[in-house]
DNA sequence: TTATATGCAAAGGTTTTGCATTCCA
DNA sequence: TGGAATGCAAAACCTTTGCATATAA
């Protein structure tokens, strides 16, 4: 995998270690496309039978995240989720019923709003994020 | 105040009760503009000097939210944040330096992405969350 | 060999629950 | 008077902290 020996040799050139739990959270998120929470990392982790505590995960994902390599996401539940920021910009849709996460693509992004915003309220807009909510199926 | 007459007449009519506490709490929300703590709601309660429980601004807020009369929004925070379900449609801008929360409008706002996405993933959306992030002064 | 990574236990912050009591209609 | 609202303490849940130990480079 490529964004994987990437990502390693920036890490290591940072003085980073690769550390199996490291890698095998690399690979967790580079593999799945929607936000992923600590419970469903620690639930990854026992069926590949490897032993993690999670302590050592809300530390590594926190790292990752200040790193630029995951950024969190916060939906309709107490724990937070997060995401790799080397898939594409999307946003996502949340089913109220089954709670099962989609990613979606917007046929024309913010960009345009964003750029009227920043005029008309003098501010500076780095990131955004958009849910939408309603029924699968 | 219009609003909060037609608010308890709703409630009265489904066997509530308009206690002072719930009076006030919908007095700040319609006052309010941008969405609310629950570590805000108590502030407030004490400043006007009302004595309450937390757990009942907790019970009190699910409540007015099945009523649809509140709606929670998450940021990049712990805690939830509550919003008049009265108040026109909007988003909401975030400094991620002072913290400091604006109500946002779109020029033009999503309801044909929606529609574009409900038709091609054969879904129904029902309501959608967006909220910027940056630097506001 | 040494800074980095990990594990464990305990603490911290937010939200919910159970139950007894109060109070509005 | 009876159902709704409230308060209090404790529990539940998610996340962080402190410190000792292990380990990759």
């Amino acid at each position: 995998m490529q964004q994987l020996i990437q990502i390693t040799d920036q890490l290591r050139s940072a003085g980073r270690r690769i550390t199996k739990i490291r890698k095998t959270i690399l690979q967790i998120f580079l593999k799945k496309n929607t936000p992923v929470s600590i419970a469903e990392l620690l639930a990854e982790f026992r069926k590949q039978k490897i032993s993690v505590n999670k302590t050592t995960l809300y530390r590594e994902v926190r790292f990752l995240k200040e790193e630029n390599l995951l950024h969190e996401i916060r939906l309709s539940e107490r724990s937070v989720r997060y995401e790799s920021t080397l898939s594409n910009h999307h946003h996502h849709f949340i089913c109220i019923k089954c709670k099962n996460i989609e990613d979606v693509e917007l046929r024309q992004d913010l960009e345009i709003e964003e750029k009227i915003l920043e005029k008309n309220k003098k501010i500076k807009i780095l990131r955004h994020s958009l849910e939408f909510f309603g029924l699968c199926k």
